[in-house]
DNA sequence: CGTCAAGAGGTGTCTATACAAGTTACCGTC
DNA sequence: GACGGTAACTTGTATAGACACCTCTTGACG
C-alpha cells in the first residue's frame, strides 16, 4: 500500500500531500491577485496555460477559479478571459461576532467593564428564543464596551447554562469572551443579527453617557451551534456615532458585510 | 441544423433546450427542497440515483448540488449523503434594493406619496459620494413610502442627471422607480448600504408622524453601475417598528441578508 | 477606408472513468 | 451480548476528451 509519492510534475506549491489540489490552486491564485502579480483589471492566464503551468487537468483549475469567482475576485465569461478584481473581503465570522476582534481589526483598542455576570432564571423572551423552558437557568452578562476608553456599546448577553458556566472561570474584563469560548471548543457556528433602532432607556443612557431617548443602533443576535441549537441571545446597543454596519450586494448575488467605525463628517 | 430533439432519457424537466442542464437540475432540486418533497433533515437521493433519474453523468448533478450547498440548502460530506436544510434565502438584489418588490415579497401593499422631484445642483456631500463636481446637476427625489397605507419610511434619493432625467417621464407615485430604471436598461449592478440610527428631524417627524427626536433606522445607499460608476446616493429613514434588517453568517463564511417587517411583540 | 467573413483561441458544458477516503450496516467471533 | 472487522455504498478528487458558444483579430473584398 501507499506507494510513497509520485513526485513528478507540478512546479510551485505542493508543499505536502494534505490539502487537495484545487484548494492549493485556489490559494495560490488568490495570493497572486492580492500580491498584484495578476494586476487588477488585467486578464489572467488562460485555463490551458494554468493547466500547463501546474501540470493538471482542467477540472481542478476550473474549480479553483470558480471559488474565486464566487467570492468576486474574478470576473469574466464565455470567450472572455477572466479578469482579476480586488474586493473588500467580507468580515470573517470571528471579526463580525467579536467586539474585541473587530476593534483590533480597525486599529482601536477594545475595552470593557463588566456590569454584571449572574446566573438566574431565563426571562420569557430569552427562553423562547433560546428554546428553553421558561425559568430554566441561564447566565446573563452585561458589559459596557469601550473603543479607546470611550463608551461605544452596551452588551446584554444571555447564555444557555452549559455555555455560560464557563464565564465563571473567566474574568470578562480581561478579554474576549468569544475567543475563550472557542478555546473551550464551544461550537459557535452560526449567528443571526437583527438590526433596528431604539431610544435609550434610563439604564442605557446612564452607562453610555447620553440623554434618555437618544437614538441607539440595536443589534439583537442569536448564536447557534452547527446543529442549530441556540447558545446565546444578545442585545447590543451601539452609539450611532461609534459604529455602523454595511451590506454590499450585487445583482449576481454576492453579498459581503462589515462593521465599521463611523467616520466623522 | 438543429435536429429538433433528442427526446429520450431525462424524465422531468427538459422544457426547452435553452437553460444549461446543471441549472435545470439545480432549480429542480431547489423546488424539491422547498416543496418538502425532499424533507428537511432527511438525506436526499445519492448522486448516482440522481444521475440515473435524469440520465446524465455526475458532472452536472454535482454542479447543481454544489450550488445548493453553497447557498446552505444542503449539508453533507464525504461518505455522508447530503441532507436538505430549508433556510431563509438571502433576499435577491432586486428585493433588497426596491421597496416595492420587498413589500410585495412579504405580502404587504406598497404605496408612496412623492414629496418632491426636482432637478437642482448637487450638495457638497452628495457630489463627493457620486463623484461629481460640486454644483453639477442632479435629480432629487423625496418620497414617503407606505406599507398598507401606513407611513413606513422616508426616502431621499439623489440620482446623477443622466439617470434622474428618466424620472421626469415617469410618475413616481405609480410604482417602482427601480423597475422602471431597469426597464430602461440602466445598469444598476452594485449597492453599498450603511446602516445606523438617527433622531427624527422636524421634517422627518412630520411626514412619518412621530415626535421630533424619536429614533429612526437610517440606511444610506450608494448604487453603482457594473463598472463602478455611482448612479444614486440615497438616505432612507425607517420607522423601527416597521422594518428591520437581518444578517446571517456562519463560520464557513456564508452570509445572507434580508429586510423584514418588524414582528409585533 | 469601412465592412463583413473566417479563423484562432477562450470559456461553458457534458460525458466517462478511476481511485481515494469516509460512513454505515452487517456478520462472525469472543 | 459486546466487540471488531469487513464489505458495500457514498462523496471527494482528478484525468481526458469532446463539442458548443462567445470574443477578438485578421484579412479579403467592396
Amino acid at each position: 500500500m501507499r506507494s510513497p509519492a509520485v513526485e513528478c510534475h507540478s512546479q510551485l506549491v505542493k508543499t505536502s500531500e494534505d490539502p487537495p489540489l484545487h484548494q492549493r490552486l485556489g490559494a495560490e491564485f488568490q495570493r497572486r491577485i492580492e500580491s498584484g502579480e495578476w494586476p487588477e483589471g488585467r486578464p489572467v492566464p488562460s485555463e490551458s496555460q494554468l493547466c500547463a503551468e501546474f501540470g493538471t487537468s482542467r477540472g481542478p483549475v476550473r474549480q479553483a477559479l470558480a471559488m474565486l469567482r464566487h467570492e468576486g475576485s474574478l470576473t469574466g465569461g464565455r470567450g472572455k478571459p477572466p479578469v482579476a478584481r480586488r474586493t473588500a473581503p467580507s468580515q470573517p465570522f470571528g471579526t463580525f461576532l467579536s467586539f474585541t476582534q473587530w476593534a483590533r481589526s480597525i486599529g482601536r483598542e477594545p475595552g470593557q467593564t463588566t456590569v454584571e455576570v449572574a446566573r438566574r432564571r431565563a426571562s420569557p423572551g430569552a427562553a423562547a428564543r433560546l428554546g428553553l423552558a421558561e425559568g430554566a437557568p441561564v447566565v446573563e452578562l452585561v458589559r459596557l464596551r469601550l473603543l479607546d476608553d470611550v463608551p461605544a456599546m452596551l452588551e446584554r448577553s444571555t447564555f444557555v447554562h452549559e455555555v455560560g458556566r464557563i464565564l465563571f472561570d473567566f474574568d470578562p474584563d480581561t478579554g474576549s469572551v468569544y475567543e475563550e469560548l472557542l478555546r473551550r471548543d464551544v461550537d459557535l457556528h452560526h449567528a443571526r443579527h437583527t438590526i433596528d433602532a431604539v431610544a435609550a432607556e434610563p439604564h442605557d443612557a446612564e452607562l453610555l453617557r447620553v440623554a434618555v431617548g437618544d437614538p441607539l443602533l440595536r443589534v439583537r443576535r442569536l448564536t447557534t451551534s452547527s446543529r442549530g441549537v441556540p447558545l446565546e441571545d444578545a442585545d447590543d446597543r451601539y452609539l450611532p456615532a461609534m459604529a455602523t454596519f454595511t451590506i454590499e450586494n450585487t445583482i449576481e448575488g454576492r453579498t459581503v458585510i462589515g462593521r465599521y467605525r463611523t467616520e466623522e463628517d
